[in-house]
DNA sequence: ACATTTACGTCAGCCATGTTGACTTTTTTC
DNA sequence: GAAAAAAGTCAACATGGCTGACGTAAATGT
């Protein structure tokens, strides 16, 4: 950060500094502002991470989320995408079909729905989506030993800032996402993939 | 969330499954992803909180960021926001415009540097302000209310959740960036305004 | 006194990523 | 065989970043 530093310059003389936000109709208002603003100015640089490493080869943050989805979620259709991401077909199709086209992503028919497009990452996205991980997790690694401390126990701080995120998320939707997280760590174990969204009862082609 | 739902259908059928990204070279890679996926996800809700509002004046986030830092340092230079903000002059040119010319923001010429331009918030700009904080505030509140538990303390949690994201920022601009809200935090004290950025040594209109 | 630097603003154009709306094709479901 | 679903595509537009080039006023340095 080359400065976030506002001058103090004239402070004194000029304002009519309207009075801090105080209480208002009994709002608590002010004390959680210092949370307001760690969480910008946190996210800003965890987000630019992999920035540089996205420059090489001409991508952008969509493409990170999209990769990072795809490899979290092998054989994912491009319906669960849009759902995951929020943003509309359109949007996505465009930084899909770079990927798609630059060999990151590889979409393939469904056998028992032909219709839909699984998408899977290629070596060459893996190793990508891979990168990505690794440093986001160094950040987040470093971030929870220093909250352990040296007598730390990192499991303790991690399961504080575990609780602390999930609760930031709107209620209704911490199931779903606790389940898609819980679902993706699992996805080697083809067994247990069969959690949520009624199981499209293959009965067509199936 | 509409559906964050990846649909299992053919999940055991079709994939040639790439195994699971193993800790490679030592590192412990999968762990954390947890973390980051709950990160976007928290993020995403949090920013979105004053959408609505942002929609009935025809902003955006951009206006929000600008909105709020001014809220909190009052008659601050426009190179301090372009500081906090880390976007170019031009970019931030088009947004306080658009807030000063609907009557959000203030900007009068400083008194000892007249080159400068001290920006405040007019009473419009402040409840909105307001607003926006009112209602992340009650998001966090909620959320760290949920972390300390009905027996809970609050302060601790508060104290956690505020050293994580501290520790997730870079290590050289945390210092700049706790000093910054500190100094907003006692705006009102002009006493304790001059900390970082040598005075701008007032010399020659002083 | 004069040159330089700083703070700010602005024009013009480009890029990334989001949006709507309309329409097509293929395939599955009813 | 009709309707619905999954995906793709075209066109147009908004937001909010960016670069580069200038202009002007005021402060600073010599």
């Amino acid at each position: 950060m080359a400065d976030v530093n506002v001058s103090p310059a004239q402070r004194a003389a000029d304002p009519p500094a309207p009075p801090q936000a105080r209480s208002i109709e009994g709002a608590p208002a002010a004390p959680l502002v210092d949370i307001i603003e760690l969480l910008f100015f946190a996210y800003r640089n965890f987000v630019s991470d992999p920035d540089e490493i996205l420059a090489r080869y001409g991508f952008g943050r969509a493409h990170h989320r999209v990769l990072h989805f795809v490899h979290r979620h092998p054989g994912m259709r491009v319906t669960d995408l849009l759902d995951i991401l929020r943003i509309t077909k359109q949007s996505l199709g465009r930084v899909l079909r770079e990927l798609v086209d630059q060999g990151f992503i590889d979409s393939r028919a469904g056998s028992s729905d032909r219709r839909q497009r699984l998408l899977y990452l290629t070596p060459k996205g893996e190793a990508l989506a891979r990168d990505f991980i690794a440093l986001q997790s160094a950040r987040i690694e470093r971030a929870l030993a220093e909250c352990a401390g040296p007598d730390g126990r990192m499991a303790d701080a991690k399961a504080n800032a575990r609780r602390f995120l999930v609760s930031m998320i709107d209620a209704e939707d911490r199931g779903p996402i606790e389940k898609l997280i819980a679902r993706a760590e699992s996805a080697a174990d083809p067994a247990r993939a069969a959690l949520l969204r009624p199981p499209a009862r293959p009965r067509g082609a199936g």
